[in-house]
Parts: structure tokens; sequence; C-alpha cells
DNA sequence: ATTCTGCATGGATTG
DNA sequence: AATCCATGCAGAATC
């Protein structure tokens, strides 16, 4: 328009072509004046909710403002919906800035980031002010530092004003899975401002946190030595290692898929014509590649060959191949716990792992432990730290965590043998009648009755008990769980005797822990019971725990009266 | 402790 | 040198 185009600066002038303008006009059945664009600073896109506006545009575009608190702006989004702004002024140096406030939600509608371009237009006749966008979409090219072909280090991306391509895939594009990258865009000039301020952190969209989901494996898949580069080649504890002067740069992300049989390969979306090639596991690409690159499938090395897979079988063994690799992790995961020292690690093994042991592929579903705030993935320090307590507690401790483990036990086992008498009260009036197995476990002269042993873990194992939390599968000693629930838990599912139950309460705690050798247990189930002491402000703190670990132990009160 | 608000500051750009 | 504008900052408000 004559009145701003003279005005602006060029980096404000709108961008968008004549066809899509008369595509635009056709279906809005109406007439769409570009106004001007700006791309989103950090602090546009932040979280603050504030959008500065480029001067010149503001007052030649918006309603004249004579107050700083300016006034309410309605301004239509590409989708209809209607929003309000606050259009205003702060003084400045004599002269005026103007922002618009609170444009956090629209922003956040449209999914936008800094880098990203905000379009406003005017639709006539009406003078409705439509505010457009457009993603930066072209990666910025890292390596030789040239500016972009656009004014201001905007590349042309996708245009919005129908919302209508967003974020879907076109061929051969991104889909909806975090698999596809998208680069984001920084502004050349100004680019290690854009980072964000040093206390704050950027507004992250659902789908931008989705992409920074990436393992440490991901993220080296993508790095690549820099090129035409010779390393140094040196030796540490005879292991080699590459030592380059440059630091490495990013390769193509592409993507591995595996067949249901297993087998897996990896695929490659074209720079030029986004069809998927499929390379060789072990192949690393630059971050430029296209079919001609293709030396691996000579049938395919053009971008006129016709794709190998259609998207939908590729995202199907795209995801057959994320669950390879998850069995893969949990595997690893299992064999790196087979690995560790037996005693306190394995307790601390069944604490983390609980349920999900040997349920390979799920590990990021379960719970992990005997509450379901805990999982994998938990960084709280019940699941980060292993209930060593090594040093912390021995045996005769008598500390308050010790002292109420202890009495905690005692109460347990009377409340069990008060229960097995009722219930053996019961059973003698009706039936009397013992398994074989029961009568196995009733085997008093062995003084181990009451924990099943595997003994192959035995072999690894110092304590007995602690072999009963880590191997049993159905049923954990867990001195978290309410007594109650615990009794019917424990005794049920492991199948343990109720009258060898009723023979280990009468013993003394001690007496039973030398028996069963426990002697060196005993702190590392307190530990384990108090969460080492150090997870007393845990938010996933289940609340059996902080009962459990309190001085007078309320929980257990109130589980006496039950 | 975090967010909001109203500027102030200073690097970048323009004339 | 003047101006713009991205962002910092401090006090107030709110959580």
């Amino acid at each position: 328009e004559g009145r701003g185009r003279n005005q602006l600066l060029p980096r404000y002038w709108p961008r968008i072509t004549d066809q899509e303008l008369q595509q635009l006009s056709g279906d809005l059945n109406s007439t769409i004046v570009p106004l001007f664009e700006k791309v989103l600073s950090a602090s546009d896109a932040g979280r603050i909710g504030r959008l500065v506006l480029p001067k010149a545009c503001a007052e030649s575009y918006f309603p004249p403002i004579s107050q700083s608190e300016g006034l309410p702006l309605k301004i239509q989004d590409i989708k209809g919906k209607e929003w309000t702004f606050q259009f205003r002024y702060w003084p400045n140096n004599n002269s005026r800035m103007y922002v618009l406030e609170g444009v956090t939600p629209c922003i956040q509608n449209m999914q936008l980031q800094a880098g990203d371009t905000v379009i406003f237009s005017r639709i006539d006749p009406g003078g409705k002010l439509v505010m457009g966008f457009r993603k930066a979409s072209n990666p910025v090219d890292t390596q030789d530092g040239q500016t972009s072909a656009l004014p201001n280090g905007a590349h042309s991306g996708e245009t919005s004003f129908s919302g209508a391509n967003e974020n879907l895939p076109t061929h051969g594009g991104r889909t909806n899975d975090d698999t596809f990258q998208r680069p984001m865009l920084i502004p050349e000039k100004k680019r290690t401002r854009n980072i964000g301020s040093k206390s704050k952190r950027l507004l992250m969209h659902s789908e931008d946190a989705m992409e920074l989901r990436l393992t440490w494996e991901e993220a080296q898949e993508l790095l690549r030595p820099p090129p035409s580069i010779k390393p140094t080649i040196f030796m540490v504890e005879d292991q080699e290692f590459e030592e380059y002067d440059e630091p490495p740069v990013f390769g193509k992300r592409t993507i591995f898929t595996a067949r249901p049989s297993g087998e897996q390969e990896q695929w490659a979306q074209c720079d030029s014509c986004s069809k998927w090639r499929k390379l060789p596991v072990e192949v690393l690409l630059p971050p430029h590649w296209t079919c001609t690159d293709n030396i691996w499938d000579s049938s395919r090395c053009s971008c006129s060959s016709p794709d190998e897979m259609n998207l939908k079988e590729l995202e199907s063994l795209f995801r057959v191949g994320k669950e390879f690799k998850k069995r893969k992790i949990t595997e690893r995961h299992k064999v790196a716990q087979e690995h560790e020292p037996s005693g306190l690690d394995a307790l601390a093994t069944a604490a983390v792992l609980g349920d999900n042991v040997g349920d390979s592929g799920e590990t990021s579903v379960g719970a992990t432990t005997k509450h379901p705030r805990h999982r994998p993935g938990c960084s709280c320090i019940v699941c980060i730290q292993p209930p060593s307590g090594k040093g912390k507690h021995k045996p005769t401790c008598i500390c308050n965590v010790c002292m109420t483990v202890k009495r905690r036990f005692k109460t347990l086992m009377l409340r069990k043998k008060k229960r097995q008498s009722e219930r053996e009260a019961e059973i003698a009036q009706g039936k009397d009648q013992v398994t074989p197995k029961e009568e196995l476990e009733m085997d008093e002269t062995s003084g181990n009755s009451l924990l099943h042993i595997n003994h192959s873990e035995n072999e690894r194992s110092q304590c007995r008990i602690q072999m009963e939390v880590a191997e049993t599968s159905k049923g954990r000693l867990d001195l978290n769980c309410h007594p109650n629930r615990e009794d019917d838990l424990l005794a049920e599912a492991t199948g343990v005797s109720m009258t060898s139950l009723v023979h280990a309460a009468s013993h003394p705690l001690d007496m039973y822990m030398s028996q069963n050798g426990l002697a060196s247990l005993g702190p590392h189930l307190l530990s384990q019971a108090a969460g080492d002491g150090e997870s007393e402000g845990c938010p996933c703190r289940p609340e059996e725990e902080r009962c459990l670990a309190s001085e007078d132990g309320e929980c257990e009160d109130k589980g006496d009266e039950g």
C-alpha cells in the first residue's frame, strides 16, 4: 500500500505472492491488503506476551493513539478467530515504542516461535485487521555463515493465511510423529541474542518439546566429523580416539525402521524431491542429500524414480523400528542390572524396576516401584539413588529411622500372628487340610521357613529377604505398603505359609534377622524404607513412605486400629 | 517464587 | 548522530 511502503523499511514489507493474494481474496470473497510483516524476536514469541511493533507500521496502519495505555485492538487470525490485543506504546527516548500486549494465546495458538513471521493485513471492505503468519522453514546454513537470500534473515517458508497447510505432512514431509526434523530458524544477525535470556526459558510448544526429546545417542547420530579435516589419533587406555580441531557438524537426520523380522533399515529424505530412500544402516549422510547422491540404489538415484514405499508403510515400519529400539534398550538395561552386584543393588533394582522387570519393551509405560508415581526415568532421589545406606546404619543403630523400622516390623509380625490365628481357627473349624507345599515350608528346623529362596539368586545375594524382594515377581516385601494390605499381598501372592509367619513373628526382629542371615541387610532395608533419609522433600514420595519414616509412626497407629 | 508492568538501556541500523 | 527496537531490569502484583 502506497501510504506505508514508502515509509517502511524493506524488512517490514509484506511478502505475499499475487497468487496467494488472489487465492485468499477469492476464499474470503473480499480484498486482502497486506500491510506489513515482522519476524518474531525471542521476546515477541516469548511468554511475556508483548509483540513489539515497528513504529512506522504501527503509526501507519493501526489506529492513532494519544495515551500510553492505548486501546484494545481486535485482530482476526487466519482461522477467523478474533483476538483482542492491547495496542499501546511506551515513551522511549522522546519517542514511542509500540507494542501489542496479550499476544501469547494467539502466538501459542498459531504455534509460532522466534524466527517465524507474522503478517498483518487488512480486509477490505471493512478495514478489519487480520494476522497471518509464515513459519520459518529453511535451515540456517551453519557452515558458511552466509546471510539469507531474503532480507533480515527470513527464509521463504510456508505462508499460512488459511492454516490448512500448517503442520500437515507434505509429500514425504514431516508427519505428526517427532521423527522428522524441523530446523529452527535463527535470524542471521543477533543470532547469539536470540537464544534466550539467561534467566528465562523460551516457551516451548508441545510440538517443539517432542522434537527436543532426543537421547544423547540420537543426538550423536546427527553429528558428523567436520568436512575435510583430518583427525589427530591418540590413545587413552588402549582406546583409540579421534580429535578434531574443528567442532563436529550436523549431518542429515535419517530414520531407522525395522521389519517385523527385526531387520533394520535406514531411510533418508531427499532434500530436493522429499522422497524417502532406503540406505544401508551404517551410512552417515551429509547435511544436504538428494536422490542423486544415492549411490547405494542405482534404481533410485534420481528424483524421478518412484517411491519405494508410501508414507504409511514407512511410518508403520518406523513404529516397528521404535519398538525394536525400545526392546534393545530394555534388554541392555536388564543386562546391566544382572551384572550389578547383588545385595543392596538388587534391592535397589527391585525398587526401581518394580513390576517391569522382565516386561520388555514397556518400561516407559508401567510404574517402577510400589508407587505409580515412580516411573522409569523418574529423577527423584528415591529412584536415582540406590538405597545403599552403607555405613550409615549399623544393626545396633538406634536412630529414629532404625527404631521406627524395627517397631514397624514388630507390629507387622504381631498383626500377622493375630490374623493368622483367626484364619487358622476358621480353617480348623472348616476343613483341616494343609497343602504339601505348606508342609514343606513349615519345616521349622531349617530356620528359613519364612522365605522362598531361589538358589541361583541366592548365590548372588547376601541376604535372603532381599532375594525375596528381587526375585519374586508376584509379591515383594515392601515396607512401604500399608500393613493390612501388605499382609494379604505378601502372604497370598508369594504363597508364604501363615504358620511360618507366625513362627517368625514370635522371634524378636534381631533374632529373626540373624537366623536368616540378615545382619547386614538391616541398615539397607532401613535406608530403603527411609529413602536414605535424603528424600524427605521428594514430591513423588508415597504417603506410606513418609509415614514409615516418620518418627512416631502415625500410620502405624492407624494400621493398628484396623 | 514467579509473573506482570513500565520503563531504561544499549547494540544495530539508518540518514 | 539520531533513531529504532530487542531485551534487561526493578518494583509491584500475584501465585
